[in-house]
DNA sequence: CGGGAAACTTGTCACTGGCAAGATTGGCAC
DNA sequence: GTGCCAATCTTGCCAGTGACAAGTTTCCCG
């Protein structure tokens, strides 16, 4: 921890966006308020400005800071197909507020070179898993791997949605693999 | 059309919800505003408050027509399971802010009686098709309906983040098309 | 050690959501 | 018909927000 009562903060940036994951986990990212950021700081409501600009350009930040913690849990959990469709479901409800806003088109720039090769780069890891996993339909790749991060992707969504009905439990990973393996055979 | 200088709208209700419909296809629902609905429609800026109670109120009730217009896309589909998960696409696409909204937790007051009704019978009337479908696996009919809708939910989901690669194409229903029948042999 | 740039603050403006109080109108009891 | 009540809509207001402008403090490099 750097001195707290320093004019310069010396790490402002990156606590901005660490109460940002934090208030977006706790009211949603539509709730989210810049002033409200720099109070959970301790630096005036305009500091936030001068890193990112405005709020699409924090959401922006947050966004690729996402893609990036997401390219490594993918990494992390190996060649696995099952395990690495496991892991995506760990990272969205371990990192809820970072998946909220990366898949919110209209709360950041989509296009920002930094969102974009971020992006790239765990769209690549979960391609490098699907390539490398035997007993998948390797016949049209394109559509396996579309078929399977849609599968994950959208069983995570309606969880973290709510919209599930209750029987599915309370552990999103273990109704994940029951879920997961149906796409092969 | 009633009678545009009227004091009393007859059918504000029904115009707001039209109009933030419009608005959330425009901007998405993070910048939506009460006071550009009341202009939109021609009225003054308290009188939404009347009908929806506040802005979460406007967004509930766009959350349960979006329901039942999902629920009418699938009877309307038939028995058969591609053909729904079709209908599931078009209807996000065509109805895509009702679909964000839908879907977007802490937006809207998700155990509002009259939306967790017509959720209900949206989720009835998928249970109803994938109960009949035959060369399903039945022996975990929970799990297979939860895989149908995952894939179907998380393929459009990203489709609508723009998260998709361009090679996807530019037709999801057709892209819809080539992903769902990974999931049946 | 001096000067310029980076980091942060204070002040301000237009806009938003929500509330309160008043004006207008439709419709029902009689 | 007429009177009255409730629903509908308006005007006025307040605190909070995002963005911008201008000023202040601090760091760092030459």
């Amino acid at each position: 921890m750097v001195s707290t009562k320093a004019y310069h903060h010396g790490d402002l940036r990156r606590a901005l966006l660490a109460a940002a994951a934090e208030a977006i986990g706790e009211s949603g990212p539509a709730a989210l308020s810049l002033r409200d950021l720099a109070r959970r700081v301790g630096v005036s409501h305009a500091a936030p400005t001068h890193h990112f600009g405005d709020k699409a350009g924090l959401l922006t930040a947050l966004a690729a800071q996402g893609f990036d913690l997401l390219a490594e849990e993918l990494r992390r959990s190996g060649t696995d197909l099952l395990e690495a469709g496991v892991g995506y479901v760990r990272f969205a409800v371990r990192h809820r507020a970072h998946f909220e806003v990366m898949f919110a088109p209209g709360l950041y720039r989509r296009d920002d070179p930094e969102v974009t090769a971020a992006r790239a780069r765990s769209t690549a890891a979960l391609q490098a898993v699907i390539a490398d996993h035997p007993g998948v339909d390797q016949s049209d790749p394109q559509a396996t791997r579309l078929a399977t991060w849609s599968v994950v992707h959208g069983f995570v969504t309606l969880w973290l949605s709510g919209a599930l009905p209750a029987e599915v439990g309370t552990d999103p990973e273990a109704a994940a693999r029951t879920v997961i393996p149906l796409l092969f055979h």
